[in-house]
DNA sequence: ATGAATGAAAT
DNA sequence: ATTTCATTCAT
């Protein structure tokens, strides 16, 4: 509640205000943050009361800067972004394979094409953007209830409206429900007044995340505050089930109440160069391996007992550190700024200090070490959090709500900690990039996409745990490494901190595994959740960026159903294993876990801006420049705010901002684990489209078929026939629209979608009809792996296309097909058939049921209905 | 700043 | 029914 607030700063810092130049501002991490504060707002006033006195910590303070803070985020805020809708979100997502294909195009052009392709995009795929978007709005929504699209009249936009509107409760729960129903109602809030925390699952949350919390777990977790603080916490079991993006939400919200989001973020941090320094340690000393796991132990077990004593002792500290801080504000942020961005050498040292000074006790040094930071950081502190983390740490089976909570919210303040470096200075960046500097040498980033990073993250995990025990080489051994990590919970009492995760992960898994034999097929409903479980689980590249398959379609992508994804990752797993194992290891280990984590802030950043980046490459240097961290699409504003501000004041803004980073971050990798399709689909498509409209509507039966081949990683090979394509295409695309209506916005769009327009232009587009050929023709050689292809469009491109067209018109309509075309549709399902077979083998077995057989038939009985 | 697209919300 | 605005970025 009241921690967030702590800074006034933040009102000079109108700046927000004046900046948002629109187009780089958060998309919905603004609201976010502006939820948060005025959430912040209302439950101080509410639970203020509460708050102190069970806090007693700083009272007034908070109260005051909270009210300034608000003013200023709101002012700053400016007005939330909307939402974007379903085809925007399409449009971000494949705008750059646009460009791609057709460098010349400008947006608007690529718009258009991404229009159609969006027309032509069948339903179910249509579908996970649409399920996505209002996922999106939802969690949006509930950021900030009052939110209205429309800014009425004025432009005023920015700081009165959206105080009187937003004032509603905010993070009130999603549930499940949230998603069928976008209301901000408020029903909610009172049904579930609290703010539940936590149901974040860590699977759900970003690897990173995980890692951190493993490496905490694993130094001897300290965490801190984050949720106990709230009374009333409740506790939704079901939480669990929701969205990820909800959920983090949530948690942003309940973190920013706390206020101390961002100690925790430092201690993550904190805590994650302790796991790297321990795993030098280890190696280096040597003797440590032992030594830590004891101390791991004998934290996780004798933890509660000591536990009472420690947080007495941290109460104390914190009081004192208080009331130094309180003296001395000036001097702390500065020494602050230290710990944030010691040095190497300094971070070094302290590692080592710990380590020589307590092994066993390094836990609790540790959460000296971070209790002091959070002072510092915020003057909040809740006793609870010494208890939740005890909680934690014992892994109760229970591994209920507050547990959840505590992790989850735990995890999320790390993982902010992380990836969000944010503008926080350039110190600290520079320290980044210092490191990375050293380490750098990480081709990582070459690997742009997105699975990549889970699997990272697992590895790291992986290496974590392993350095954690101190097993380096032993789990070498163990051929299945892999296996391992996901059975191990029963294990030990999984008391210890790694294994933790672990189980929480393997939990998930099992989850998803069920649901994944349920549903062999699939489904695409609780796709998201499951994608990215299943992404982190299977990593199926590796940082090597070795793709065999450059389509991992997420759902095709089973993890299971890959044996050769696993094998590569076992493969890896072990190599990694046995680097750690090597005498050297410490150094590579190290350099790995760095390497990975440093690559994961680079990735998300790249992916953020993939197609920007191209782009940017002119401008490549000052990305680099500006670390790996933040991606210009996400990037606040308020960064430049920070910036002004001093150094020392980050807390509050970096508690949202790292609030919003963590929800950007989830957002964003939903974003990710939407589908993506190649262009070639579309360009079959839209030739078949046009011709006979789009918008018929049930393009259903192809869907399927065109459904497996569709999704494209990355590909960029079919470029060079696309872009012969480009020149026609663009050139005579434009010229038809313009010239034809004077039209404008609505009336176009309407004109258009009433048809003629639309024909018209697709005509010109299709012009290429003849070019189309030729286009189709690369484009299958290009696809090589689909079905239908190769012979059959080399024979008749037209008639293909045509032949999709009547699918997707009218499937109904059976006639008696042509022989020739028959036939060679027949030849095609063969040959369709064989692959499938062949791609189930080297696949995955799963896939092997349904696609083959069926896919084939189903479209040579549609061509056939067509001719 | 404009616009190209679609969609959701507001008017 | 029409406006507004979300993303993207060359123009």
């Amino acid at each position: 509640m009241k921690g967030s607030n702590r800074n006034k700063d933040h009102s000079a810092e109108g700046e927000g205000t004046g900046k948002r130049p629109k187009r780089k501002c958060l998309q919905w991490h603004p609201l976010l943050a502006k939820k948060l504060l005025d959430f912040s707002e209302e439950e101080e006033e509410e639970e203020e009361e509460e708050d102190i006195d069970k806090v007693q910590l700083l009272g007034a303070d908070g109260l005051e800067h909270d009210v300034d803070e608000t003013e200023d985020d709101e002012s700053s805020e400016q007005r939330a972004r909307r939402p974007m809708n379903a085809f925007l979100l399409f449009c971000k997502r494949h705008r750059s394979l646009v460009r791609q294909e057709h460098p010349r195009l400008d947006n608007r052009g690529a718009t258009k094409i991404l229009a159609d392709w969006w027309a032509v995009l069948d339903p179910k795929e249509k579908q996970k953007y649409t399920d996505m978007a209002k996922e999106y709005k939802d969690a949006f929504m509930k950021a900030n209830p009052g939110y209205k699209w429309c800014p009425a009249t004025n432009k005023p936009v920015k700081s009165p409206a959206p105080t009187v509107n937003t004032r509603k409760k905010l993070w009130a729960f999603p549930s499940d429900s949230g998603k069928d129903l976008p209301s901000p109602k408020k029903a909610k809030t009172e049904e579930m007044p609290q703010l539940n925390f936590g149901m974040a699952d860590p699977t759900q949350m970003g690897g990173l995340s995980m890692l951190l919390l493993a490496g905490e777990h694993a130094l001897t977790a300290q965490e801190i505050s984050s949720n106990t603080s709230h009374p009333e916490a409740p506790a939704p079991a079901k939480q669990c089930e929701e969205s990820a993006l909800f959920q983090f939400a949530e948690i942003s919200s309940n973190t920013s109440q706390l206020g101390s989001p961002e100690p925790v973020k430092r201690c993550g941090k904190s805590a994650l160069f302790q796991l790297a320094e321990m795993c030098l340690a280890s190696e280096g000393v040597k003797v440590e391996d032992s030594k830590v796991t004891k101390a791991k132990e004998s934290e996780g077990k004798s933890m509660e007992e000591s536990e009472k004593g420690k947080v007495e002792r941290e109460i104390k500290e914190e009081k004192s550190e208080e009331e130094k801080l309180q003296k001395t504000e000036l001097e702390k942020p500065d020494e602050k700024i230290v710990k944030d961005c010691p040095s190497v050498t300094n971070f070094d040292e302290i590692t080592v200090d710990q380590m020589k000074e307590g092994k066993k006790e390094d836990g609790e040094e540790i959460k000296k070490e971070e209790l002091r930071e959070d002072e510092n950081c915020s003057h909040f502190i809740d006793p609870s959090s010494s208890i939740s983390s005890k909680l934690i740490t014992s892994d109760s089976p229970s591994r209920k709500d507050p547990i959840c909570h505590s992790h989850e919210a735990v995890i999320i303040e790390d993982t902010l900690g992380l990836s969000k470096p944010e503008k926080l200075k350039k110190k600290k960046k520079k320290n980044k990039m210092d490191r990375h500097g050293n380490e750098k040498s990480t081709p990582k980033k070459t690997c742009k996409k997105r699975q990549s990073s889970e699997s990272d993250i697992e590895s790291v995990i992986y290496t974590i745990e392993a350095v954690a025990k101190g097993d380096w080489g032993i789990e070498k051994l163990g051929e299945t490494p892999r296996k391992k990590v996901r059975t191990s919970s029963s294990v030990k009492g999984s008391i210890l901190d790694t294994k933790s995760p672990k189980k929480k992960i393997k939990s998930k898994d099992k989850k998803m595994s069920k649901e994944k034999l349920s549903n062999p097929t699939k489904e695409t409903k609780p796709l998201d959740f499951i994608s990215i479980t299943a992404n982190k689980e299977v990593p199926g590249e590796i940082p090597e960026c070795v793709r065999a398959e450059p389509l991992t379609p997420t759902e095709e992508v089973l993890p299971q159903s890959l044996p050769g994804q696993v094998k590569t990752e076992e493969s890896d797993c072990n190599r990694k294993i046995e680097i750690c194992g090597s005498r050297k290891s410490e150094r590579s280990c190290k350099g790995a876990l760095y390497k990975t984590l440093v690559s994961e802030g680079m990735l998300t950043s790249l992916r953020a801006n993939v197609d920007r980046g191209k782009r940017s490459s002119g401008k490549g240097s000052s990305s680099d420049h500006e670390g790996c961290w933040h991606e210009e699409n996400w990037s606040f504003t308020q960064c430049g705010t920070s910036g002004s501000k001093k150094l020392k004041r980050p807390k509050p803004k970096e508690e949202f901002v790292l609030g919003l980073a963590k929800l950007e971050e989830e957002f964003e990798k939903k974003f990710n684990s939407l589908p993506q399709y190649s262009p070639v689909t579309f360009d079959r498509k839209s030739v078949s489209v046009p011709r006979k409209k789009k918008k018929t509507g049930n393009v259903s039966s192809e869907q399927t078929k065109t459904s497996k081949a569709i999704l494209l990683e990355d590909k960029t090979t079919t470029e060079p026939l696309r872009k012969t394509k480009d020149a026609p295409s663009v050139s005579s695309t434009p010229e038809p629209t313009t010239t034809q209506e004077p039209l404008v916005g609505s009336q176009k769009r309407k004109a258009r979608k009433t048809k003629i327009t639309h024909l018209v232009r697709t005509a010109d587009g299709r012009v290429s009809p003849a070019g189309g050929t030729l286009d189709d023709k690369p484009k299958e050689q290009l696809q090589g792996s689909l079905p239908k292809a190769s012979a059959t469009d080399i024979d008749c491109n037209e008639e293909c296309s045509q032949n999709i067209e009547a699918e997707e018109i009218r499937s109904i309509t059976p006639d008696m097909p042509a022989v020739s075309a028959f036939f060679s549709l027949a030849a095609l399902a063969e040959v369709a058939a064989m692959e499938n077979v062949h791609r189930s083998q080297r696949a995955a077995p799963l896939a092997h049921d349904g696609q083959p057989k069926e896919m084939p038939q189903a479209p040579v009985l549609i061509s056939c209905a067509d001719q």
